[in-house]
RNA sequence: AGAUCCGUAGCUCAGCCUGGUUAGAGCACUACACUGAUAAUGUAGGGGUCAGCAGUUCAAAUCUGCUCGGGUCUACCA
């Protein structure tokens, strides 16, 4: 233990960060705060793994510092909280990474490159920024176990995946089918929607549309239209913008609820008679105004003006299953029933017919509905992008120039000319509109079917939703919206994606696709492997018989060949499985369940986390995939609170992005600011879940504010009690026995520790961040240590002093441990400082410390309010003095307080001694009514009065306004009053208005509120002479301190004086010795040495002399 | 395009859920004061069509609808 407080030149943040980190590693104060809570209740954190082929920028510092604060937090609350980190090492981003770097593309894997060099490659490049990422880690104080961290390429890993996948296939929740996706025939891959999201994939192109005519047939259903139409032909209009996927037409998707109409008109090309069918409320992109009702006898070729009429008008649902004549029959589905309007929900009236043109194979909507009903698939387009052979006319050309071929004919143009020749096409007409493009090739994408594996997450879906509502979300809105909505519209989850570095989908099936078997375990496996081998016989699976399968990935599980139960060999599905499948299935996974920490699990030790927090950009990213396996796998919820945190922008509200150029970069601000006023800035200045506007003079502001505050409050502390050699042995004073100011900041203090109590166990570190502001800097700073600075420096070392010792250490040693999750190295800091000195806490860290609890018994609301009275009359005085210009070192003689009530009175009389010594007067006056000659103001009181007035509030308030001063004494009197509004009398209420004391005619007043005060302004000589002292005073203390003198030397004074001091240097002579510590203090003629100082703008000499 | 969040002083944010009549704070700016915490502090001042429009209401920054601007997610769909 040391005996004396460290005292400081200088705030140095990053030093102190330093420092810290090195006592942190050199004691292992992590791994202790974990220990020292060996047995305690589990607190379950999960670590989102960040993929460490990207560098850190400062939005990862915002939610690390958000789980951080949360983790220590609940260690200081008495939990265990053990926090794995981990790394996500597969999918896209790594691979397309390394073919940058290789310069290679993906055609170019198992060609240019082997599978097996191409992994290894992004087996390496996946941890390549991992030191960046460790060192921001340590650097920003995130307390998280880095040296056992899960890697989801590690075997264990992906065997705990494969555990989860054979038990969701076992659970009949793992199908094949196909979907629609976003393909590229000109790269001939099928594309993610990350790859579909990047800068300059969506384009304008202008594009050839076709509104065409599907001729309706008559039958039952039907017959209502024929009876319109006079049983003239009737056709459904849709328009297209890719007209290409017309011949692969196989049903018509209306809207429930649309209205439709039957309008019988023309066709502008053919000019042929027809009644046609579209939505009502797009008829007018299509017919004129003056056409309607015209005469159709008089319509010829030509006519500007289509004359038309309608017929009838008929919900979308009435055309249910009409079936109508294929557009172009080149060739039918193999299976299902086309050809029919079908009710689809997203079918708008934005554009087009409100008909919409549905071929399943080339839209995820129209493949959905197509499924619903039944009506098969037909995919006339192959891989290359053209036409199959049995298209007609149209087969083998592309349907869009996927070739660069100058001589490209455009095929949508030739259908949309061979429709309008067989009087099916409506209009066509060039339209503008954004499609996505291939983003390495530039060409059109596709929507083509391809065949991947589902999980079946829509057959949990109501339970998903129940266990929803159990979570706590912080925002609440994000949960409520943004994934209560992805839940309701929730689709089967694609699993399958065609790339080399991921984990591989463990399933193997025959070659027809009849017999296949789901491998759960590496030991499974090897048996399965060993069993075909001795099946199949040969070198079937020879490399893999004596060590078994060392590496789960690609290339090696592909050269494994399985066998079926009746004999034939099998091979894996092709697919890897999506990364995400990978991150949300990290509660289990990472602890290699259920092939170890079986019980951890099962027995909801480690599962599900209590907290999680990420970006909200991962709701239906990996908070989505750890809800659907957690429902799916254990019919839980996989995190009981999770808090998503907004953007960080840069300082003009724009998004952070490499580029434009505008990445903060956490190293430098933490180099500059350091770490803590950093984490201060990110948690305070916006809730986590708001967008960031992040601006590093606010960290400056943090650094001067709150920490420069905190560490001028403890080096006063210090400097003083090393001079009285405080160090907390003595004997803790009961608050009852300590001064009104003492017990007043405890009772704030306690408030406080109350409030954020609160606030942290709600996730809002925001506001216990903000409150923790506001009582350092003002009840702390500003009023507790302003008004008691004289009670640390003057009078001897007893109980008035030990007092306000006691009190200003246990507001120190609380508030940095309220403050201590969010900015963990300063208040360990200050907490070794403080405790090397009194060893009241046997912990090594304040991180080890258990967070304050309140004491209620010392929180007093009384106490509290009259210190806010003294706060405001101080300040009100303070106005007033600065009006009359009179300082505040000039004492005065009194001030005038009316007082409403006995309660109010009292009050102020408790801390009347304050409120005169802050602004220097000798007595306060306390005013009541009987004294009348206080001015009075009445106001109606809004709330109170609006609900009993309603209409007649407004007359009602003028009424009240107009009061007389009678009126008002009146209402006082008797506590109601009667007044007339309208010729109707209304009875009002005391609590029904405000009475404030305006003004005290004659005199100088401030009003706060309902307060007011008065300052008598009036100089007597006496007061004028103590005034006077009171400035010599502080120029001989200014010139104390510029000699360098120290705080206990004793000095003689020497005043040439002119005539007008004279008499407050006689008069004073004592109080001004005390206070500047002189032995003697001496009027004299005439001065040549010391210093010259001015007083009340005379100038003249003072020396001082040290006693040595 | 849909969903959702955001828009209050030059800047960063409270207030909105639960409507109440002079809309607050900090920073920055200006002036004055204070000073044994001093790169701190106090007082005063300027600075706002609470994004816009409409509605509900005696009363709207606050509730409702629409519009505009910004962000995010989902989709790109006839």
């Amino acid at each position: 233990m040391s005996s004396k407080y460290q005292e400081y030149n200088q705030l140095n943040l990053p030093q102190i960060e330093k420092d810290i980190l090195q006592q942190w590693e050199l004691h292992q104060a992590f791994e202790k705060s974990v220990e020292v809570r060996d047995g305690a209740t589990p607190f379950v954190f999960y670590e989102g793994p960040p993929s460490a082929n990207g560098l850190p920028g400062i939005h990862h510092v915002i939610s690390r510092t958000l789980k951080d604060l949360v983790c220590r937090y609940k260690t200081m609350q008495g939990f265990q909280v053990k926090r794995k980190g981990g790394w996500d090492t597969h999918g896209l981003p790594v691979e397309l990474g390394v073919e940058k770097m290789l310069g290679i593309t993906k055609e170019d894997i198992g060609k240019k490159i082997s599978i097996a060099e191409y992994n290894d490659t992004c087996r390496k490049e996946v941890l390549k920024y991992k030191d960046k990422w460790d060192e921001l880690t340590q650097k920003m104080g995130y307390w998280v176990d880095l040296k056992d961290p899960y890697i989801t390429f590690d075997n264990s890993y992906i065997e705990s995946l494969w555990w989860a996948l054979q038990t969701l296939y076992k659970k009949g929740f793992l199908y094949k089918s196909v979907s629609i996706q976003p393909y590229s025939p000109a790269a001939g891959t099928g594309l993610s929607s990350a790859e579909l999201n990047m800068p300059g994939t969506y384009k304008d192109v202008k594009d050839t549309t076709v509104v065409a005519m599907f001729k309706a047939q008559q039958a039952a259903n039907s017959q209502f239209l024929f009876d319109a139409a006079g049983n003239d032909e009737v056709y459904f209009l849709a328009w297209t913008t890719t007209p290409w996927t017309l011949p692969s037409n196989l049903g018509l998707t209306v809207g429930g609820n649309i209205e439709y109409v039957l309008v019988k008109t023309f066709n502008q090309y053919t000019h042929l008679p027809v009644n046609v069918i579209m939505a009502k409320v797009l008829m007018p992109k299509y017919f004129k105004a003056e056409g309607e009702n015209a005469d159709f006898d008089a319509y010829k070729e030509g006519d500007k003006v289509i004359p038309w009429q309608i017929l009838t008008s008929f919900k979308g649902k009435d055309l249910e299953n009409i079936r109508y004549e294929q557009l172009l029959p080149f060739a039918q589905p193999e299976e299902g029933d086309p050809f029919r309007v079908i009710v689809g929900d997203f079918v708008t009236t934005e554009d087009g017919t409100g008909i919409v043109h549905t071929a399943p194979a080339f839209g995820a909507d129209d493949n959905r509905v197509g499924k619903k009903y039944g009506l098969g698939i037909l995919t006339l387009v192959d891989k290359q992008g053209k036409f199959t052979d049995n298209v007609g006319e149209f087969s083998g050309r592309y349907v869009k120039n996927y070739k660069d071929d100058p001589n490209y004919k455009d095929v949508d143009v030739d259908i949309a000319v061979k429709l309008k020749k067989e009087n099916r096409a409506f209009k066509v007409e060039k339209y503008e509109h954004t499609y996505p493009h291939c983003w390495r090739t530039d060409k059109p994408v596709l929507y083509y079917p391809l065949d991947a594996w589902f999980i079946k997450t829509t057959a949990v879906k109501d339970r998903m939703i129940e266990l929803n509502k159990t979570i706590n979300w912080k925002p609440a809105f994000t949960g409520t919206g943004r994934f209560g909505n992805w839940l309701e519209n929730m689709v089967d989850w694609n699993l399958s994606r065609s790339r080399y570095w991921g984990t591989p989908l463990p399933i193997w099936r025959t070659e027809d696709g009849t017999e296949e078997k789901c491998i759960g375990s590496i030991e499974e496996l090897n048996g399965e492997i060993r069993k075909a081998n001795e099946v199949l016989g040969g070198d079937v699976n020879k490399s893999y018989l004596h060590e078994g399968i060392l590496d789960l990935h690609k290339p090696y599980v592909d050269d494994i060949i399985l066998v079926s139960d009746s004999g034939k060999p099998m091979r894996r599905e092709p697919d890897l499985v999506d990364v995400w499948f990978d991150s949300g299935a990290m509660p289990f996974a990472q602890q290699h369940y259920p092939f170890e920490n079986k019980e951890a699990v099962d027995g909801r030790q480690a599962f599900p986390a209590d907290f999680i927090a990420e970006g909200v950009d991962q709701t239906r990213g990996w908070f989505y995939t750890l809800h659907a396996l957690g429902v799916m796998l254990f019919d839980s919820v996989a995190y009981k609170t999770v808090v998503s945190n907004g953007l960080v922008l840069d300082a003009n509200g724009m998004k952070m992005s490499k580029r434009l150029g505008n990445v903060v970069n956490p190293f430098e601000t933490i180099a500059q600011y350091g770490a803590d006023a950093t984490r201060w800035y990110l948690i305070t200045n916006a809730s986590p879940w708001d967008s960031l506007k992040f601006d590093v003079k606010g960290v400056g502001e943090a650094q001067r504010k709150l920490f420069g505050t905190l560490y001028n409050t403890y080096n006063f502390f210090a400097m003083y009690a090393n001079l009285d050699n405080f160090t907390f042995k003595e004997a803790y004073i009961p608050l009852e026995e300590r001064p009104e100011i003492d017990r007043w900041i405890i009772s704030v203090l306690n408030s406080l520790v109350k409030d954020a109590t609160a606030y942290f166990d709600d996730y809002e570190p925001t506001q216990a961040g903000r409150a923790v502001e506001r009582f350092v800097d003002e009840h702390l700073s500003n009023w507790y240590v302003r008004l008691c600075r004289r009670r640390f420096w003057k009078g001897d070392y007893e109980h008035d002093k030990i007092s306000a010792y006691q009190t200003l250490y246990e507001c120190l040693e609380k508030v940095i441990q309220l403050m201590a999750p969010v900015s963990p190295f300063f208040t360990d800091w200050m907490f070794n400082n403080l405790n090397k000195v009194t060893g009241r806490s046997s912990a090594a860290s304040i991180h080890h410390t258990n967070f304050p609890e309140v004491q209620s018994e010392a929180i007093d609301p009384d106490l509290e309010e009259r210190m806010q009275l003294a706060q405001d009359i101080s300040s009100l005085v303070l106005s007033l003095r600065k009006k009359v210009n009179i300082k505040v070192r000039q004492p005065l003689q009194k001030i005038l307080i009316p007082i409403a009530d006995a309660h109010m009175q009292e009050q102020i009389a408790k801390v009347a001694d304050l409120i005169k010594s802050e602004v220097n007067v000798k007595g306060i006056d306390y005013l009541t009514e009987t004294e009348g000659f206080i001015k009075k103001k009445i106001k109606p009181n809004f709330k109170s009065l609006g609900a009993k007035m309603g209409a007649r509030m407004k007359a009602v308030a003028a009424a009240i306004t107009a009061f007389t001063d009678a009126d008002i004494a009146a209402l006082e009197r008797d506590g109601h009053y009667t007044l007339t509004v309208d010729g109707e009398q209304v009875q009002i209420q005391l609590s029904d208005v405000e009475i404030i004391s305006e003004d005290i005619p004659g005199w100088t007043v401030a009003n706060k509120g309902a307060l007011t005060v008065a300052l008598d302004i009036t100089i007597t000589p006496q007061l004028q002479d103590e005034g006077n002292a009171r400035e010599l005073v502080n120029r001989i203390q200014k010139i104390r301190k510029d000699s360098g003198f120290e705080l206990t030397d004793r000095i003689d004074v020497k005043v040439a004086a002119v005539d007008s001091l004279k008499s407050a240097i006689i008069n004073y002579n004592d109080y001004i010795c005390t206070e500047i510590l002189a032995d003697s203090l001496d009027v004299v003629a005439a001065l040549q040495e010391g210093t010259e100082v001015e007083v009340n703008d005379l100038k003249f000499n003072v020396l001082v002399n040290k006693k040595s």
